[in-house]
DNA sequence: CCTGTTAAAGTTAAGGATAAATTCACTAAT
DNA sequence: ATTAGTGAATTTATCCTTAACTTTAACAGG
């Protein structure tokens, strides 16, 4: 038996051959356009249907010079705030007719640079990227931005960047979720907080110490406590806090995973969440509603984020000329009040 | 100010002509092919850096007929199992100078016909798939079969499938499960399953029925919930079980997250977990860390399962002759044992 | 001195689809 | 009857890279 290699699919030739037409009119009839016979169009889509024909998307790509292919850069897949917005990205992009390459930076810089490289050599049309959170120099990007293909970056974004961006309202999510610590009586706010090389983080930050600084409680630089927001990272942190001769009253961290990792070093310590010590996380993760006690958090929508993303990059490759687009788009976040900041 | 369009960049033919050689020996350079001499490679590489060259993958495909590309099937990426198979996924494939196409199915056998199709039209050199819940026929992935392109099912795989596939040990890890359960002295054990059409669910729920059968319990399909595993179904499933008059004292849900609905909704009526009833969960999701008492589950490496999926898939695609290739590769699971069933 | 060999190129032809330019058949208008 | 115009198709060139085939020059051996 003769093994059937890749090679034996159908071409628009093979149609071409069959109906005794030109290849370009087989090629036209598929696209269903006007300039073809209504007839002959009719008799092309029929055979290619019951030959078999699947378009070679890559000679496609290559003649039009567009892949319809969007790149996608994020640090890790599994963080819950990505994998929502993954999803928007994904559900959005297919209905535009994009497919969405994923890549993972794992948190480094050297790995995000060589994956800019790989999505340029793959010429996708448009780049959405969230950047790792150790990236300050963001020249990788040049390829893009040098060569004009868009490039959306959206929830943690360069500083001073002249493109497109899509964030959530980090400052006005610090300082909300401060503001009500402070209401419900907290005196000493202690802050997990991530790389402050990270707009997001340093973002956070000035809106705690702008809360702070609103009800004249004086900002300490010793209850800002700067790690990389993992579980492990957070009960490390919080040892240290919970066994310190100065427990603070409150804690605002910076992601849920971290805060619910003072929870549970908390507990195992008995010390009474929220009595004792009341917490407000971030993102509103599926752990926030997990825990217990269930976490108060700044809610912001992965999925939402991710759609406007990808609308905003779309808009761009398709040069939009009718709707305006925005160039940075700030999301609204929302104080979930739960019970880990009962009175 | 003219615009730049995305056709101006620099190609093997403005490297030839810059050094007046002639493409194919630029091509070859840039390959380290041993035809071309030495110093002649260097002055190409040089001046490829210099003018900034980046190969054009997609015409690199088109004429080697292979585009280095993987597509992958997932039911939805914000599954902690699926992202982290994703995050093992990418990890190997990255090495192996694969990149990925993920598409999202949403457990719709509709979107994953078309996901299919798409990565058919797409040239991917392979494809990666975890069917939806309800796939029941697999016909639609034929033009991979039909054209020998290489396929791996991976976590949920179809019955009686003669390609290749990668599973947990589902059999074991249910009966496991539920013998623990025994142990720990449930004698009316409920279980949560997912659609019976999916192996997994099917697997697990034979191993449920295994071990009850070894210690001589009854088995009783008024205790077997099925549902869709979310949050939401398992409240709901919840509710009747605990509203009923014959409270079970154990439950084995099928995944952890509706093994955390069930903890949940215990709580809010007052029944002590493990106390009253035990319960064992699946994977060993995030969450069964999260949620107090923690979760019995049985381990499940996404990350690994992803790893070797990928594997298995590149040595088809590389007709990899000298390593023998596991058919049905299976992987030991292992019951983690938390304070949901302490005795 | 001529043939044979080899290294190091160059030329040409895919790969499959499509845009641009061209042809052809036929109708309408002068 | 001749020209202009139109609809519907064909031909050709192109996207960029690479594999297959050819050429060229230099040198060794009879």
């Amino acid at each position: 038996m003769k093994e059937r290699n890749n090679t034996n699919k159908i071409t628009i030739y093979d149609i071409a051959n069959a109906l005794n037409l030109s290849a370009s009119t087989v090629s036209r009839a598929l696209q269903n356009n006007p300039l073809i016979n209504e007839e002959t169009r009719e008799k092309v889509q029929l055979m290619a249907a019951e030959m078999g024909y699947v378009p070679n998307w890559i000679a496609s790509s290559l003649r039009k010079k567009r892949s319809n292919i969007i790149g996608l850069i994020v640090p890790r897949t599994s963080m819950y705030f990505q994998s929502q917005a993954i999803s928007g990205i994904q559900h959005a992009a297919h209905k535009y007719g994009f497919s969405i390459v994923i890549g993972q930076s794992d948190e480094t810089v050297a790995m995000e640079k060589e994956l800019v490289h790989t999505f340029y050599s793959l010429r996708v049309d448009g780049l959405l990227a969230v950047s790792s959170m150790f990236t300050t120099n963001f020249d990788h990007f040049n390829p893009f931005i040098k060569n004009n293909i868009p490039l959306v970056f959206y929830d943690r974004v360069p500083e001073d960047f002249s493109g497109y961006t899509i964030t959530g309202d980090d400052f006005k999510g610090g300082f909300t979720a401060t503001e009500h610590l402070i209401q419900q009586g907290c005196k000493r706010i202690a802050h997990f907080s991530g790389q402050l090389t990270c707009n997001l983080y340093q973002q956070r930050l000035a809106g705690y110490k702008s809360a702070l600084e609103k009800y004249n409680i004086p900002f300490n630089d010793q209850l800002v406590y700067t790690h990389n927001l993992t579980l492990d990272a957070a009960l490390q942190a919080s040892k240290e806090i919970l066994s310190g001769d100065q427990v603070p009253d409150g804690l605002f961290s910076a992601n849920d995973m971290s805060a619910v990792g003072f929870i549970q070093e908390a507990r195992r310590r008995n010390i009474a969440v929220p009595e004792q010590i009341k917490v407000v996380g971030y993102s509103n993760d599926l752990s926030s509603r997990i825990i217990s006690p269930s976490l108060t958090t700044v809610e912001q929508s992965g999925y939402k984020m991710g759609e406007k993303a990808i609308e905003t990059l779309v808009q761009l490759i398709n040069k939009d000329e009718k709707t305006r687009i925005t160039k940075n788009y700030v999301f609204e976040v929302e104080l979930i009040q739960r019970d880990s900041t009962r009175k």
